[in-house]
DNA sequence: GTATAATATTATAGTATTAAGACATCTATG
DNA sequence: CATAGATGTCTTAATACTATAATATTATAC
């Protein structure tokens, strides 16, 4: 599964350059330009890598670091630091960052640590169960959970039923008929616009204003679709 | 098995700091941060290893080891120390530490120096008892015997049999037919309520507040889950 | 613009699910 | 054989879910 890794740095060229070298690696990539922004991405995704600088505008990057490892101690948080840093207090109890890199800094070596710190925290952390995952949504089968960013939102059966359905086929257009025969089944006798009414109720819960729908929109004439990345 | 390990330490922010480092690397962690409720705790739950500072307020790191080391043989114990202290006096018969840090120290250090006290103990110590753990629970499948930290909790089997089932699967959504095979067998003939009658008995067994599971979960529409990590 | 069809929204009543308690039967043990 | 504990069933209560219907809103075609 791809990794989702979240970069915050404030010089634009060298956060496209982390990107690009990170996309073509296979992880998803989030940019913040401030600390403010990286602390808030983190609070709503589902973040397992970050790469973070110690020099930015507001917040710097230690102070990031220290907030991000209490908050979320699984997090893995690579710190990019001028050379004459104190590399002891780094790595060690003041901040808790897991790996740095010294500026100016090779892509591919970090490409190589990222994926050094994925597999250190695959293996202490917790087993890879099965997931789907469609940022920033998650849905872990084996516990029946939902996940939109970090914080779990409870779903009824109708609802997680059709959650899954849209989760695993982004962008597909669905007809209310193909929706009522995965959710309902086939011999399910009613209207079909329990779809609609039940599509609202989870928008209601899963959009951030559900008259203004951005992860389920509606196909006028036909039915429902999971918008797929733009 | 994720050990049990409890930090004894004043300074709140270290003492998060190891504690984050050693749930990362799989450690269930304690915190205390007196000696005297660092004495408490392990008289209570069923700690495998000791991280202590020297430097208490009230009684000192190297009494609370004494008294432990007093009371539990084969607890481990790493006690944290200021560089200027005598190392022979500590790893020595006067207090019987099994290792120690100087401070500053760095986090990763701490959970090798943790790994390695676990090799050794498992080594010469006990046997390797076949249980199951997950705190603040332990099974011991030979004598069938379930505890709530130190204290026992007398189940009956089929009890014992969905505790056992739970946590060899922390975090599982467990359909009422899934663990009515388990625990009954596939050729049970009845209904499946049963199981709520028996999850219902097990939880005024083992929760504190049995209308307010904080361990079993219920998953509506689809059976019960042993939450796996808050 | 207006009419029409499609979709969104809301309320409610009915239904399904789970929790809790009580009881009778069964089983093991002395 | 007597007893205590374990276990399955039943009943009732509390809770959560969901289909239906009725109304409002929006999009499309003319």
């Amino acid at each position: 599964m791809g990794r989702l890794v979240l970069i915050v740095e404030d010089e634009e060229s060298i956060r496209k350059f982390v990107k690009i070298n990170l996309d073509r690696a296979g992880y998803s990539v989030l940019e913040a330009s401030t600390g403010e922004e990286g602390l808030q991405i983190a609070a709503q995704e589902s973040v397992d890598i970050v790469v973070l600088d110690v020099m930015l505008p507001g917040i710097d990057g230690f102070e990031v670091c220290r907030i991000l490892r209490e908050k979320y101690p699984y997090l893995g948080i690579i710190m990019l630091t001028a050379k004459s840093q104190d590399i002891d207090k780094i790595m060690g109890l003041e901040y808790g960052s897991d790996d740095y890199m010294t500026k100016p800094f090779n892509p591919t070596e970090l490409v190589l640590r990222v994926k050094s710190l994925e597999r250190r925290l695959e293996i202490n952390g917790e087993d890879e169960k099965p997931s789907l995952d469609f940022h920033p949504f998650r849905i872990d089968v084996y516990s029946r959970q939902f996940y939109k960013g970090k914080s779990e939102i409870i779903l009824t059966p109708t609802e997680f039923s059709i959650a899954k359905l849209f989760i695993e086929n982004p962008g597909k257009a669905f007809k209310r008929d193909e929706i009522l025969n995965y959710v309902w089944g086939v011999d399910f006798v009613g209207d079909s616009k329990i779809v609609d009414v039940n599509i609202r109720r989870l928008r209601s819960k899963i959009e951030e204003d559900s008259s203004q729908p951005t992860y389920i929109e509606t196909v006028w004439g036909v039915g429902y679709r999971w918008k797929s990345r733009e």
